[in-house]
DNA sequence: CTGTTGAAATTTTTT
DNA sequence: ATTTCAACAG
């Protein structure tokens, strides 16, 4: 493999000696000594530890740019990266190069004869999305349909609460774990290749006494999706490795790409770097980029490990070290620096930055969330009125629900942002409910959507829903047999139209947004008896249709957004708000990899950050501070802390409903002399008074009673609304 | 068998 | 505060 490279290097070499130098030094000119040392590397093993803002990216994008210059084939470079975004935006770049690099070389001189230059054909994506596209291609040697449909998360809990009640399961003397442990228990065994105890032990004690009925449950899951032609995210992996293993089509699989690069393998598990392994034995072309101090993945079961173990897998692995800082100021990336220096074990990097002034990170101490919301935005705005738009600024926390009261404050201001690391588009219920008609139509043997899609029905029920897949399944998955079938007799109207519909799908004769407009316009009226707030739904579906337009096929489709949904509406085509300026917050697992020019980090207290729930043993809390120290270095300017001294807080049996808390134990008082401190003014905003409540305590109580109640029953009635 | 109500148990982060 | 399950009324 390699060989072919170097082959076409000397071609092109003694073709056109001018272009030769001009190329590699446009490709090198921008870069410092350490990462061109990363990016002229040859194709022995290389690890790449890169600190926090030290040019990863640009390292990477440099890299394939110089494998593609060299001749290296771009349809055999294979680009694994931790989102579909970060793959995309790197294949952009490495085209700019490529471009700019014709300029100055002369098309003829680059690249392998006769072929456009471009990078994009090159392999990119997740190992998720790329798993996908090798099985469907090479899955039937392993006995895998090429029409395999991909579960995600909550898809794959839906199937784990069936199973749970037909086992039995949900009606026990003691309460057996919910579905969503359930699948967390089985995910970690899986991507940690963990045994079933050890994981019990280490990570859910509460659920040790489960092991036998755990194990079963487990076991009807896996035969179930073998049933069903169903791969969760995990199978992706599994079934890659268990390709890459397999006597026949292994080699023929392994043999598709000559280089292999990795970003952020600090947060790849044990299973991805299994199929690296399989994929490179000797570790030939196989480069490998990551912070062992960002590693923040290991509930995922990423682990820490695979970095540091690395050069001890691979013999005669090259380390390159990434140490100079592009991003923060010195102020902050000393601060920064304290906060790391106390991690147990790492690499020793000295992470050093040119950019000597600025000014030093402020820790504000806030009397509660009110007065934390209020001087966040004040800074924000006075951030503004300098001249850093608000998109160049970003709110992080440690949990989603973190940021409610900010955001309530935001849309009290009139200020507009953004929120990533929520709820994204395709979670929403009536999104959901749609995707689930065509999804039994692609795969009618899909329990999971098919429990989905008959329970709209009025008088269908679960019992119900389950006889009539049973029937399905019996007739192969013809949906014309649904035409035999009794239903009770609210559905008996719409019956046959369900039946008209789902055949039409499956027969798949019409364009892919003609199809989803027809099931808009089934299930219009259904959406609108079951959900309030109907207007705003079925606007959304008519997104739907259009994004439709934008993709190949149905099947590729609902496979991509199952791996790789968009973050939230913004993300859809057709904003019109999508220029505007907007502010982001953002949970800091979805921070990853970005920057701002100013940083605000919320609720920074202990049992925040770290979290209560992850203080159990110190390789937890060694994460936690992974996270905070990942928060902190994402700022480029302006760096500020906030923690409130009394939060609201909803655990039950706590007769006030407020805590108190301590600023993190991230920020001891070693560490506190990089910062300089503050404390807001008290009762800053009091809500109950703004808001002009009723002074008589019993009509508020009472109106408070109604009110939730009202709630509840709302709520009961579109349960499914979000999953 | 469906849909409603009451009561009990409960863990952040996401491809 | 939300999710899950049992009991009860159509």
């Amino acid at each position: 493999m390699a060989t072919k490279t170097e082959q076409r290097e000397t071609d092109w070499k003694a073709q056109a000696p001018k272009g030769l130098g001009a190329v590699k030094d446009a490709i090198l000119n921008p870069l410092n000594d350490q990462q061109r040392r990363a990016v002229q590397h040859g194709s022995g093993p290389l690890l790449v530890v890169a600190g926090a803002g030290t040019g990863k990216t640009a390292t990477l994008v440099h890299r394939v740019a110089w494998l593609i210059a060299h001749g290296a084939d771009p349809a055999r470079i294979l680009l694994l990266t931790f989102t579909r975004r970060a793959a995309r935006e790197m294949l952009s770049r490495v085209d700019n190069i490529l471009r700019h690099l014709e300029r100055v070389a002369g098309a003829a001189a680059v690249g392998s004869a006769g072929e456009p230059l471009g990078a994009r054909r090159v392999w990119g994506g997740t190992f998720h999305a790329v798993a996908t596209r090798l099985l469907r291609r090479y899955g039937k040697a392993i006995g895998l349909k090429s029409d395999f449909s991909v579960h995600d998360r909550t898809d794959a809990e839906d199937l784990m609460g069936v199973l749970r009640s037909e086992l039995g399961l949900a009606r026990l003397d003691k309460r057996f774990p919910k579905k969503t442990t359930c699948m967390d228990i089985y995910s970690r065994c899986v991507n940690a290749q963990e045994k079933l105890d050890q994981t019990l032990l280490g990570h859910f004690p509460w659920c040790s006494e489960w092991a036998d009925q755990l194990r079963k449950l487990f076991e009807a899951y896996v035969d179930r999706k073998a049933q069903t032609a169903v791969l969760d995210y995990d199978d992706l992996l599994l079934h890659w490795l268990a390709l890459l293993q397999d006597q026949q089509v292994g080699p023929a699989v392994r043999g598709l790409f000559d280089w292999v690069l990795v970003d952020e393998y600090q947060d790849t598990n044990a299973l991805q770097a299994e199929i690296l392994y399989a994929l490179s034995p000797e570790g030939k072309g196989l480069m490998v980029v990551g912070d062992d101090a960002q590693s923040i993945y290991s509930f995922r079961g990423a682990t820490v490990r695979n970095i540091f173990d690395f050069p001890e897998h691979y013999a005669g692995t090259t380390v390159v070290a990434l140490e100079q800082n592009y991003r923060s100021t010195c102020p902050i990336l000393e601060a920064t620096n304290q906060v790391i220096v106390q991690a147990r074990k790492r690499y020793t990097k000295n992470l050093w930055s040119q950019r000597r002034e600025g000014s030093r990170p402020e820790l504000i101490r806030c009397q509660d969330e009110n007065e934390q919301a209020e001087l966040a935005v004040r800074r924000i705005l006075e951030h503004r009125e300098a001249g850093v738009d608000l998109r160049r600024q970003a709110v992080l926390f440690r949990a989603s629900h973190h940021s409610i009261v900010l955001e309530s404050e935001l849309s009290r201001r009139g200020i507009p942002f953004h929120k990533y690391g929520g709820l994204k588009f395709v979670e929403a219920a009536h999104v959901k409910d749609l995707l689930a008609f065509l999804r039994l139509a692609e795969n009618p043997r899909d329990v999971v959507a098919g429990m989905r899609v008959l329970p709209l029905l009025p008088g269908i029920g679960p019992g119900t829903a389950r006889r009539l897949l049973e029937r399905l399944d019996q007739s192969g998955g013809s949906f014309a047999a649904w035409h035999e079938c009794k239903v009770p007799r609210p559905a008996a109207r719409i019956w046959p139209e369900l039946v008209e519909l789902l055949m039409w799908l499956a027969a798949g004769k019409e364009k892919l947004p003609t199809q989803v407009e027809r099931v808009r316009k089934f299930y219009a009226p259904l959406l609108e008896a079951a959900y309030d707030n109907a207007p705003a739904r079925l606007r959304d579906l008519e997104q739907l249709a259009q994004i439709a337009a934008r993709y190949p096929s149905r099947q590729r489709m609902l496979l991509e957004l199952a791996l790789d949904p968009p973050t939230s509406t913004q993300d859809l085509p057709g904003k019109p708000d999508l220029d505007d300026d907007y502010l982001v917050l953002s949970t800091i697992h979805s921070a990853k990899g970005l920057e701002w020019d100013a940083v605000y980090v919320i609720h920074a207290s202990d049992g925040n950050l770290p979290s209560d729930m992850a203080t159990g043993d110190e390789e937890q809390i060694e994460e936690e501070r992974r996270l905070f120290y990942v928060a902190l270095t994402r700022a480029k300017n302006y760096l500020y802390v906030l923690y409130p001294l009394r939060y609201y807080t909803t655990r039950p049996g706590v007769s006030d409903r407020y805590g108190f808390a301590q600023c993190t134990r991230f920020l001891p008082h070693s560490v506190l002399k990089y910062f300089d401190q503050r404390v807001g003014a008290a009762g800053v905003l009091d809500r109950r008074a703004a808001t002009g409540e009723p002074d008589d305590e019993a009509e508020v109580d009472a109106r408070r009673m109604a009110l939730m109640n009202l709630r509840r029953n709302i709520r009961q009635r579109m349960k499914r609304y979000w999953d």
